[in-house]
DNA sequence: GACAGAGGTTAGCCATTGCTTACGGTAAGT
DNA sequence: ACTTACCGTAAGCAATGGCTAACCTCTGTC
């Protein structure tokens, strides 16, 4: 398989490209068929495919067979996927960040004592 | 200026690059210099030079000089960007997904009682 | 069975990207 | 002032990505 690399590269890159976002968001009001979906989408039924296989590949989608159509829908992994990156830095980021700025302030705070009025 | 996509496209691309998330992750632990970091990466300098200013331009990361060097942390409005798109269609995505599941059930059920022993 | 509608796949084109090598610029040490 | 260390930028290249047009498959209908 080309399992290669981690699904977190495939979600954020997924989600990357704005018309893959603005077919995700579509699918985030329910389920929809491919041509419903490039419909109202300013590019071509292949394109919007090709998006398609790449948002399952990612885990974001799942697919369904309903006659000769296909309904795409919703797949929770993928958003999960990304939220656990996420929250895993959330704390530790904004801990960095907020020793930084609080690193700084004391050395503008001892800037101010070495030069007294 | 090229501020012609959103935010939130770069700040999703940016994270989609292995390489960008190895670098950001080393910065969640504290601010580094850009030797400092591409000392153990498998890459360049100047690579990770290209990395850092695409960190910085999807509000990421922020740098400021030191002397001769150049300090690189963490910017939390960069994820607080990711989070709040996710956040928005994380309840939305999931009442879709779970209101599926459900219909699914239900046909199932029917089903079952057109197909009774 | 013929036909039409829906959708996945391929080939090819053009733009973007990630990388290295080479260069230029600035800051500290001597 | 000369040198050394650190860093950004430009040029060039191989690889990837997104798109369209053309093809093929499968389902439902007459």
């Amino acid at each position: 398989m080309t399992n290669s690399f981690a699904l977190t590269t495939r979600a954020f890159s997924a989600l990357a490209d704005p018309t893959r976002r603005a077919v995700f968001e579509r699918l985030a009001d329910g389920p929809r068929a491919v041509g419903e979906l490039a419909r109202d989408l300013p590019v071509s039924r292949p394109a919007v495919s090709q998006h398609l296989k790449v948002l399952r590949e990612a885990g974001l989608v799942t697919d369904r067979p309903d006659g000769a159509r296909r309904v795409y829908q919703i797949d929770p992994q993928g958003l999960g996927q990304i939220r656990a990156w996420l929250d895993r830095f959330w704390d530790e980021a904004l801990e960095a960040f907020k020793a930084e700025v609080e690193r700084t302030e004391v050395e503008i705070q001892e800037d101010e004592e070495l030069t007294p009025p």
